[in-house]
DNA sequence: GCAAAAGTGTTGTCCTTACACCCATGC
DNA sequence: GCATGGGTGTAAGGACAACACTTTTGC
């Protein structure tokens, strides 16, 4: 039992109250921050990620995401943005916090957290305007070793992509506005790593009922074309799942 | 177009490497960072929540979460089992990270970021050793405001502990090592807030065949006994599902 | 014997899977 | 006409939802 004062839960403690809140906060340890960003792409049947050359003396010729320390009461999610659109020139991208990175040795000059978001966006649609840093796409699967923890980071993000496309609609965003079915059948085999019944596939999609069919054709395809189709947002949006089911 | 000189994405960049990465960390902005921790557990029927009262004076007579800063060089998964332990004296309890929570006046003493830890746990098996500010189990339910942001980031656990507990067999750990299959359905009741249809819940246990019969029944209840089952980790473990499937 | 919850099965519907053939186009 | 992928249907099996009655126990 520990002799404790306050032993009996209920009773209201009306000592030792802290007025100086600042001052409690000023003997905290701080902590450098910064933000990293994963951005996926998909392109000739290949999943993408965008990188950058450190620039590190250290890690000299090794790529890392695209990274940057977080301002002065600067949101996290504010932080992601910028970087964002100042290492790419992009707006229009949504990004979501997957989690932050705490190892004490993960930054060579010290102490530095970092804060992993997450983003897909349209190759077609989003054209890099900035190329510092010799920022272009990589295929996915062949990235061995990054700078810094990226790679942990990269990995920990690619386990969230493919469990937030299945219950998402995630992927079009990868897509060009007006896609075949094959198209998309790619992009989830490349994403899952699996190939999947092509029938059953666009039955799936079929019956869902969230594809648009714009009354296009593929054109220079070496073979038959396929149709095109849009993602109907807002019926999507509309008719969110509610989803119950117990699985595991 | 921008006039960059690294314009040519592929183009080796072998200027301005930064040699002093130490000089460079020490230029960011560094913020004082907390963890706070979400403590699920069950009891009566009931979804619970550990709180201690606030002990800032402008906050005086609020609840607010587990937490504490994080120290030099520490992990922000051991910060958080720390002040578990620090607080409740509770060891062998497993925290997972849920997200950062950064708006810049969520303190009122100025600028922290803090990580949300969100743990379930069995209420008789970890007894509370420590009873400092007023440390006790509350009701989910009734919890209207408390401290700081701390509503805000235990309503985005209760989502994420909803969500959670379709996927993975979290649940048990709320639960006393033998339990009845009612005891089981109210958990998933409260906890999703919905009900259930009793035998087919039954069933989708059943067939899960993750139970096993412990041979005993209830006792000292005021109807008819349930048997009394454990769940089965270990079979859990061998055969842990590989999901595929696109649902949305 | 009454209240309260335990325990149990069937049926219809829907979703998923597995599987094979003809069609349209470019070359 | 041949290669390439587009487009389609069906049957079987499994999961899920809806639904009601009998049993056991405490009081």
């Amino acid at each position: 039992m520990t002799k404790n004062v306050f032993d009996k839960p209920l009773e209201k403690s009306t000592t030792s109250l802290i007025k100086d809140a600042g001052k409690l906060v000023a003997s905290y340890p701080k902590v450098p921050i910064t933000v990293d960003c994963v951005i996926f792409g998909f392109e000739e049947s290949e999943l993408k990620v965008l990188l950058i050359r450190s620039d590190l003396e250290m890690y000299k010729g090794l790529w890392s995401l695209l990274g940057d320390n977080v301002k002065n009461n600067e949101e996290l999610d504010h932080a992601a943005y910028r970087v964002l659109k100042e290492r790419t020139g992009m707006n229009d991208v949504y990004l979501d916090q997957v989690r932050a990175f705490s190892h004490p040795q993960r930054h060579p000059a010290g102490r530095v957290i970092t804060v992993a978001y997450c983003s897909l966006l349209n190759i077609q649609h989003h054209e890099l305007k900035i190329y510092k840093n010799e920022l272009h796409w990589h295929s996915f699967s062949s990235i061995k070793g990054l700078a810094f923890d990226h790679k942990e980071i990269l990995d920990a993000c690619y386990k969230w992509l493919q469990k937030r496309i299945q219950e998402h609609p995630l992927g079009f965003n990868l897509l060009p506005d007006k896609f075949s079915l094959r198209e998309l059948q790619n992009l989830y085999e490349a994403i899952l790593g699996v190939s999947l019944d092509r029938r059953n596939f666009r039955k799936k999609f079929a019956s869902m009922d969230l594809l648009i069919d714009v009354g296009e054709m593929e054109e220079d395809v070496p073979h038959r074309p396929g149709k095109l189709y849009k993602f109907n947002f807002e019926k999507y949006e509309k008719n969110k799942r509610k989803w119950i089911g117990i699985d595991f």
